[in-house]
DNA sequence: ATCCGTTTCCACATCGTTTTGCGTGCATGC
DNA sequence: GCATGCACGCAAAACGATGTGGAAACGGAT
């Protein structure tokens, strides 16, 4: 009596062919309700559990899609893993995290990635080589691209309206009768950063005044850059009413030099970052930001893709998707509840 | 002209058999080198990427590894990915993170984990379900265990010291002259709630002091059981003079709490946490906390897995590491730097 | 009884590797 | 010259699934 495993074994006890029982399985084909109940009761009796090695070997297909993040310690982008798994998983897909490790290392990774034959891969990248596209481009999988457009044909990107954030975070501080206002921005080079920055300026326009470009400072999109950013501000002028920083890791950097120079945070300067993460919240004074949509931008990156994979959208033009993002003030705006008298 | 794919193409342009393309590749027999050197030609003028479906079909092996955590927006978790990373990468193995959303998703999850065949299993669970203890071992998937024992035969596990790290809050707070203590804990049936404690008991114990046990209240590992505790406390007595906290978030609730309450930290109370996730140097005043060094895990964790895939660990006894923790005084439990007046 | 259309199942080729067991050709020892 | 040993390559058999072309079985119509 040999030993069959698989699929093999299935079929023996269930007393059908190996092919009935694979029609089972994928319900290709119809299969008559009495041996549809043997195999099926079969496969619960061994515990059977299709290999997937052999079975992508046949289908080409993996079901798992992969998910490359430069640096998954930045907790924008586990949100946006959650938004995708929303999506993902209902529909039978696995989805794999992978981190990069930072900007440069993605194109290490990216070799294992593209080994692995995944369906389909969303990255958020800021700097993708050109060999690094190519074998992109010429691996055939899908890719999502978050954040920007990734220039490789065929492939949809979607990103969150930065420009029309920053908009509105200029009209509350303006508003609130703020003139004053600084920007500090990430690396200068940067999509982001020059989005964001014009979103400020856009506000500005809107209420008929002018937007100074000394009021621009890049450093990085660190809490280090903050701080550095704040320094190089106020060695151009001292009386800054408002700071607008093009991420909350900036501002909270921006808060804390602000703080060590012996200034209040509302009452002498407002201080606003972007992204809303949890950290945001957290500080004190808790900081008005913007809410950029992690959790949605996955959602809808992941339906993206799925699409795609159906096959039927082949030839579907490319797809660009701006999610709209949401003001949230919090004090470093406005006045603290009053506390130490 | 039958076109080729695969390893047979690499063999027919470098003129050798499909064996021999094999054996180049996995180095397993000698083979000379000049042959060596026309396979490797081959392959890279065809960019051949070796199937992983395939391979995995014969070899019995995917050369992935999976971290399956309870919620990877804790942002302790994306630091022990980091970690086995660091350990994986080199080694040639993928990690593949995977986020079951909550602990009772777990469950949920691990079919898929399971049917994916990964070479190895990390996970980080609370609860774990008999049933799904069962399917881990049956599975014959290399399991280790982050945090505590899993109980399963055979898998090895690595944790931190919990005991000790508290041990060293306790010591450093009776040190600075703190007497009225209270403890915050998690759920009361979870483990580290129970570990944490002792280790304050512990410092009471050294300094030849009584630990009052209604000094204790459970909440939960959240911001908002921080709030809830400190409410708790409050109601048996007003006069505590140190707050200690089981995890960061409940410390940072806590601190929420206490200053809604016109309490001044450190002056009036100290508070201090664990496992010093980034927030914990964010909140203001500084949170003083314990390292929980989650990278350090991922590491160790990696790494007993490799050696158990190694092989020759087979028969190896079940390995349990602890890792020490580091104390980091901040200023919530140290006076502040005069900052205003 | 014959024929035809459905339905239901099966045999077999195939996917791209790894791996074992042999067959070469060549130098070596006698 | 002839057995012996080595170093190299190759053929072929798995691995576990999918899917197509057909064969068998079954009814109903003629």
């Amino acid at each position: 009596m040999t030993q069959k495993s698989g699929i093999a074994a299935v079929a023996e006890t269930a007393g059908v062919s190996v092919s009935t029982v694979s029609q089972v399985l994928s319900g290709n084909r119809p299969v008559s309700e009495a041996t549809r109940a043997k195999v099926n009761a079969a496969i619960a009796e061994l515990g059977y559990t299709p290999h997937p090695g052999a079975r992508s070997l046949r289908s080409r297909r993996t079901e798992s899609i992969a998910l490359l993040v430069p640096d998954i310690t930045n907790p924008f982008y586990p949100l946006v893993a959650v938004g995708m798994q929303d999506v993902l998983l209902p529909a039978g897909y696995l989805l794999s995290i992978l981190d990069a490790g930072s900007q440069s290392g993605t194109g290490r990774l990216l070799g294992h990635v593209l080994e692995r034959r995944f369906d389909g891969i969303a990255l958020h990248i800021d700097g993708l080589s050109d060999a690094d596209r190519a074998r992109l481009a010429e691996s055939g999988t899908r890719v999502v691209a978050l954040g920007r457009d990734i220039g490789i044909e065929g492939s949809d990107y979607v990103e969150s309206d930065d420009a029309g954030g920053f908009a509105k975070l200029g009209e509350h501080l303006l508003g609130t009768g703020r003139r004053r206002i600084g920007f500090i921005g990430g690396e200068e080079e940067s999509d982001p950063s020059r989005l964001r920055l014009g979103g400020l300026r856009q506000a500005f326009a809107g209420a008929g005044l002018d937007y100074d470009d000394a009021s621009t400072v890049f450093t990085s999109f660190t809490r280090d850059g903050g701080r550095d950013g704040v320094a190089a501000l106020y060695e151009r002028r001292t009386d800054w009413d408002a700071i607008v920083c093009a991420n909350d890791l900036i501002a909270i950097g921006a808060m804390d030099e602000l703080r060590r120079r012996g200034l209040s945070i509302p009452d002498d300067v407002a201080v606003t970052g972007y992204d809303d993460i949890d950290a945001a919240a957290l500080v004190h004074p808790s900081l008005t930001t913007v809410e950029n949509p992690a959790r949605e931008i996955g959602r809808t990156a992941a339906r993206l893709l799925l699409t795609r994979l159906a096959g039927d959208g082949d030839d579907a033009p490319t797809q660009h998707i701006t999610l709209s993002t949401r003001l949230v003030v919090r004090d470093s705006t406005t006045s603290p509840i009053p506390q130490e008298r």
